[in-house]
Formats: structure tokens, sequence, C-alpha cells
DNA sequence: AAAAAAGATTGAGTTCGTTCAATTTTGAAG
DNA sequence: CTTCAAAATTGAACGAACTCAATCTTTTTT
């Protein structure tokens, strides 16, 4: 049975993890502070520290959010890939590319890549270096998926390979999100190009 | 002729710019402050911001500095290649990281690489992303080289190759600076194992 | 050479993330 | 039901990045 204590926990939590996350969409990160989203979730700010370390922990852990939502599509995907090789790698970056902006701003994607690389030891930021890896890893999956239906030359390491495509498409990404102005479409170009070359390479 | 102001200007920016490096080294970038960098410069913070927009900035500035070194070295290697893939490319990255942590410190790249990732639009920021794409482009012409000599696959497109070598390496070593504990020799480890893969995948 | 304009420096002031000692709330024990 | 300890909340205080109006320095003009 859980305790009244424990539910407050969890109420809180859920209140200032929805009063930042439309926050920061609706104003931006910067112009959001602390007592904004402490105000917002009926807490005070020191309380907003007794959850979460820093504003930019509390940003990774919505990001993350995200991020597990995309993995869980992405298994499904893989479950039952498309036929070819082009098609199935294009369609699970596709997959990841168009969650991206669902609940988040370009904006809040380049500060929490940038928290995550500057302090990766906070509880979230572990957390989200941890569903970039599951993420890499589906993309390691599909390929082994694709050598065994022979759709992929099978001498490459599909581990090595599928890091190379991840770490393409992560870099895309990025260069999508630092250019505010943009769109996606632009980045399904870049993305189709390498794409189709990595599947050039990887062709029996 | 140069004017007073002209050379003040230079002599005050190279004194913040080597009072921010050896404080940073020497501190921490968290641990020194916009005034202690004014303080060993002879300047007050004010004039600090007169010459660089942000703390980030002034770093980006620093490290931007370091990366051309890089890119100067890199050129004289590309000049003249040794002789077999495997070993050209190793020997490229390896100039890279090698000379990486010389006058930076991890910390230091952790809060380079994420204030570049977070402004982007800032003059060093643009000038540290301009230097990045350098390196890609000289792992582009290394590529090249080698595919004219035919020591590579003449089917590749040596600008996708390179990019995704690149992209490799760049991935890796944010990997390395992530984890303070980290030593160059693993960094170099993981580096030749992923190589090894990408110059087999090169392989006429 | 004096005066005016343009450019740079300054440091006190503002803002916001973060900390912490005091207080309040919750759960357990008697 | 009362008492006590543990856990959580609070908001005032702190520190550091950054801003800006006043001041000073250099250059240009007359």
């Amino acid at each position: 049975m859980t305790g009244l204590r424990e539910r407050q926990k969890a109420d809180r939590t859920g209140r200032i993890l929805d009063a930042a996350s439309r926050l920061f969409r609706a104003q931006g990160y910067d112009a959001v502070r602390i007592e904004d989203i402490a105000a917002a979730a009926e807490v005070s700010a020191g309380t907003c520290y007794n959850y979460f370390s820093t504003k930019g922990d509390l940003l990774l852990a919505i990001v993350s959010m995200e991020v597990e939502e995309v993995v869980e599509a992405g298994r499904a995907l893989i479950d039952n890939p498309p036929a070819s090789t082009a098609e199935a790698l294009a369609g699970l970056i596709r997959l990841y590319y168009d969650h991206s902006l669902n609940y988040l701003s370009k904006e809040m994607w380049r500060k929490a890549m940038a928290f995550s690389i500057e302090a990766p030891g906070t509880p979230f930021s572990q957390r989200y270096t941890e569903l970039d890896a599951m993420l890499s890893a589906q993309v390691c999956d599909l390929i082994a998926a694709l050598q065994q239906r022979g759709l992929a030359r099978p001498d490459l390491d599909p581990q090595t390979l599928g890091q190379i495509v991840f770490n393409t498409l992560n870099q895309m990404f990025i260069e999508f999100v630092k250019a505010e102005a943009m769109p996606l479409t632009a980045l399904h170009r870049m993305s189709d190009a390498q794409t189709a070359s990595l599947a050039t390479l990887m062709r029996v």
C-alpha cells in the first residue's frame, strides 16, 4: 500500500515535470526561471531542487521521457522491419527524427545535448546517455536482422556498422537543431542521401 | 601604420586569452570567475565582455586556437601520407587525439563542445564549427588521396566516407572527454578498433 | 592646439541558479 | 492520543555572469 508521503512525492514530481515541460516549450528554456516552474507546480523553488539536481537535469528528465517513447516506437518497427535495406534504415531514422519535435523545441534539444556533455554525471544525464545507447543498439539490431535475411553483406560486423549509422544520424540531428531555421524536410533530405550511401556500402 | 588604439586592443585581447587559458586549466572552467580573468589580465570585468560576448565564447576562442594548430599539423601529414590506408587514417586520427590535451583539460573540452551546441551563433562558436568542418575536410582529402593511389575502393564517395570517419572519431572523442578517468590509451584502443573496421570496408 | 566626436573602460547594479538553516509535515513507537 | 524522529518544504541569502550609464582615452576636425 502506498503511503501519503510516496503519493505526494510522485504527484509533485509530475507537477514539476509538467510545468517545466509546458513552460520551456512555450517561453524557451532560458526565459523560464526555476521560480516560475515552482509557482506553476505549486511548490517552492527549493523543492524543485529536492527532486532535480539542477535546471539542466530537470530538462534532461523531460527529454528522456520523450526518448523513451521513441525507443518504444523503434522496438515496434524493428519487430517487423520493411522489406529492403534502404527502406528499413530510412524508416527507423525517420521514426526517430519525426518524433523529435513533438514535445520538444530545438532550443530544448540543444540545451539538453549540451548539458549531457557538460555534466555527464547527473542522474538524468546518465539516463539520457543510456537511452542514446539503446537507440544505437536498435540500429545495430536492425542491421543484424537484415543480415540474417541476406539483405546485407554478411562479412560486416553489425555492431560496428550500427554505431556508424547511429553516429551519422546523430550528427545530422545536431546540425538540424543547431540551425533554428532548418525545416524537418531538409533533415530528411540530408539523411536520405547519407543513408543511400551507407546502404550501398552494405549491399551484398 | 598601426594606431595606439589598435595595439592596445590586440594587447588586451592577448592578455585576456592568456589569463583565461592559464586559469581555466589550473583551476577549472567553473572555478574561475570573469573577475579573476579580468584581474589577471589587468582589465575590468566589463572589458572582458567588450572582447568576448560570454564566458563560454571566451573558452571557445581558446579552444579554437588549439584546433587551428591541429589543422596545421594535419595539413602537414596529409601532404605526404603514410603508405597504407590503415596507417594513414590511424596516423591522422592519432595526431588529432594526441594534440587534444596539450593545452586543454577534459573539462574545457566538455564545456566548449556543450557551448558550441547550445549557442551556435556566437562568433567563436561559428569559428569552432568552421574548424570542425576543416578537420572533416582533411579526412575526406586523405581518403581521396588514398583512392587516387589505388589504396581504397574507387567506387566510394570520399566525401561521404570522410564524413563518416570524422563523425566516428568525433563521437569517440566525446566519450573520451565525458569519462574523466579514461586515459588516452583507451581512446587509442577504441579508435584503432573502429578504424580497422572502416579500413576493411574501404579495402579494394 | 583646442574642441568635438568616436571608441573603450569601468564597476556598481540586476538577475537568476543554487544552497541551507529553520520550520513544517508525515510516519512510527509507546 | 501523545511524543518523537525522520523526511520534506520553504524562502531568505549567496555568488557569479552579465548589463549599462557615467567616465576616460584616443582620434579626428577645425
